[in-house]
DNA sequence: CCCAGGTAGTTGCAGACGCAACTATACCCC
DNA sequence: GGGGTATAGTTGCGTCTGCAACTACCTGGG
């Protein structure tokens, strides 16, 4: 990663002149840059807004993430599985945050009545009103931290152009 | 964050319906998909390049950021805390990372003679060859994974939105 | 029946991160 | 030149993460 400051360019000739051959030739400069960016920009904003989050709420970005895919579900439940693929974070990661969810009394699970291996990760009321009062000051925050960058149309561009990057990439996260 | 496989905007909807007002309002749906489409492009590049690298070369990614900061040096060594600003961590998750680096033998730690405060952190002949080792399959993942999603002209584009992203975050890491 | 094999979820473990408090050094100014 | 302040780096601590091994449960074939 680079800071903004320094021509990103360089990292590449520093690249070029150490590896011997031209490293331009293994990643093209101007990927390069775009590499860089992508990770400058996710960087900045997540860090900003995690922090922002956590103070106004006492909830972690991936907390936020899992409780609006329950938002967003049928009765306000998912099975563990489906909520893990959906908020991208690994099985074992799941099982601790719903831990942690279920001690502030955000979310219950309970084992499935029909099939004993499954259990439903379920909002409460509690943490549905915990959701409430936090969504409106995070979404300004998105709104404002990475939405007003761009005019609209260019940010609809962006998104055409992250989700090809992200077709490339489609591999389950779970094994 | 959303599958791929939902359209996004559903996202939004169902946050109306529960949210009580209209989600849109607080977060346009034009924003929504662009953020949620940056971190899924995100989370699926990194995750695969991060195994890819370390199958190949017991390296993780920000071990080869550091890296990669050390060899674009003058003399492959950089302050601490210059180290840590450009590759966007703590201080002490830099400090950390350098004591494993240098359990490896890639990089060393040398206080400085001049100024008593002052670290180097110094890649080694072994760090630079692990480097040159690890770089070309690695450059290469990145321009398979991210680089050839989009052509050429799409790509400067992007580098540009992101980069304005950026600028509207310019906060610096350490306190 | 019951056992083999598959699926859902949890747990042990090791690695990583950041914040805040701490140590060590330098600098400044009276 | 001694005390206050600023800077550089490290350490204690709590938290988060994923992988691999494990438990619990279901299901289908004999």
């Amino acid at each position: 990663m680079a800071t903004t400051n320094k021509p990103v360019s360089a990292e590449i000739e520093a690249l070029s002149a150490v590896l011997g051959t031209d490293a331009s030739k293994l990643l093209d400069p101007t990927i390069a840059r775009a590499w860089i960016a992508l990770l400058t920009a996710y960087g900045r904003v997540t860090r900003a807004l995690s922090s922002e989050l956590m103070d106004a709420s006492g909830m972690s970005l991936a907390d936020f993430d899992v409780m609006a895919q329950l938002v967003r579900s049928e009765e306000y439940r998912l099975r563990m599985s489906e909520l893990a693929d959906a908020a991208l974070i690994s099985k074992s990661g799941l099982t601790r945050r719903i831990d942690r969810l279920a001690v502030n009394g955000w979310v219950t699970r309970r084992r499935c009545t029909e099939d004993g291996r499954v259990h439903w990760a379920t909002l409460t009321p509690l943490g549905l009103r915990a959701f409430k009062g936090a969504a409106p000051a995070h979404l300004a925050a998105v709104a404002e931290r990475f939405g007003s960058a761009l005019p609209a149309s260019e940010m609809e561009r962006l998104t055409r152009d992250l989700l090809k990057i992200a077709a490339k990439n489609a591999e389950p996260i779970n094994s």
